[in-house]
DNA sequence: TATTATACTGTATATATATTCAGTAAAAAT
DNA sequence: ATTTTTACTGAATATATATACAGTATAATA
């Protein structure tokens, strides 16, 4: 999509408020009110700027007929999900998202990234089972006993967190599992993020 | 609030799916199209009606100046989350409700009506830990296998259902907790729900 | 039983609104 | 160097729209 004007910007944050203040959209008056225009054609050659740029479409001969294109209006944003496979890292590129679900704010305390898609039983005993959609915020900041992803070469593992000094020990919430003792200048280890919720879908 | 008439429930649903189809309410010709009147003055006391009855609001003046009262716009509806409490059974009545949390449809594969917060760890090998919201869909039509919340008497408990003849076991998933032997014709017995579902929120 | 609410048609009209035309001026793109 | 885009003012206007007024008729309330 073409990239807009800061004056063009204005007005469509101008629209977007309009309608959310008041459940429909302005006019071209209303637009001159808000933005200090003297004249309804400043307000006219914007929205048409605007729908010639793909942002809004316009029904010709109806008051307030503008309407929000879809990637315009801020509906409920979706999180993507992501299979978390042996080899490979949970990065956002297209293949690696299986799909992605409604998110709103506040369904967990913290804020976060995406979604995982649990495989294996290796945290079993914190709760996570196979195929739950573990909530993930991308961050390197974690905290012993946090519950991290943690990716070493091209493997990436959920597990416990753990360390003193150099010495990184992640810890899996099952006893058939081994811990992992890792060192902090480990070439290919890093931890890409932490676990802040979880949804189970059945 | 005050009962619709079908009429006015028809108009109201009318200015709904124009407002989802188009992006903006519709005029008083515009609703007329849509349901047939032939005089605008049809949908003008329509509309005064919803005012007057609290669905809508009327921008007096302005064009398409129809809002949608908090009530009545389909928003992201709230779901309660109802405190597990070994006294008491999980029903909606207020005092019960712990908050509500925003939520928005296909969040799981099953509709459900509340959350509820889990204490304890009798289900613990099945991954459901203490503070976890269980998304509860209300049915007494369950099978075996099912997570269930059970009430007998004033005790409510989460546990596996299996059933065979009259008899019916209520089975945790934690060896330091006992199954429940009960008799479908049990007094005081009650499947109130089952689990579709489940959210931690940490 | 009288009154109010519901459910319209039909006509009329002030005004709210979109939209065009005529300009000016600066910045950006070709 | 020329054209296009951006960013407006200012005036004019056809029409889209809200809204009032005059009726008719039935159902629901008081």
């Amino acid at each position: 999509m073409k990239e807009l004007t800061l004056q063009q910007k204005k007005v469509l944050q101008c629209i977007k408020f309009y309608i959310k203040k008041t459940g429909f959209p302005p006019t071209r008056a209303d637009i001159c009110r808000e933005l200090g225009f003297k004249s309804p054609n400043a307000a006219e050659s914007h929205l048409r700027a605007l729908e010639k740029k793909g942002y809004i479409t316009i029904e010709n001969g109806a008051s307030r007929g503008i309407n929000l294109t879809e990637n315009t209006a801020e509906k409920s944003q979706t999180i993507p999900v992501i299979g978390l496979v042996a080899a490979g890292s949970p990065t956002l590129a297209d293949e690696n998202i299986e799909k992605h679900i409604p998110y709103q704010e506040s369904l967990f305390l913290s804020d976060f990234d995406y979604f995982l898609r649990v495989k294996g039983l290796s945290m079993k005993d914190a709760g996570i089972m196979e195929d739950d959609l573990v909530a993930i915020k991308k961050t390197s900041e974690v905290r012993n006993g946090d519950i991290v992803v943690a990716r070493i070469d091209d493997e990436v593992t959920l597990k416990y967190f753990q360390s003193s000094g150099n010495q990184i020990k992640l810890i899996p919430a099952n006893d058939d599992f081994d811990e992992i003792y890792i060192n902090k200048e480990t070439e290919g280890f890093f931890i890409e993020g932490k676990s802040v919720g979880l949804i189970r879908e059945n």
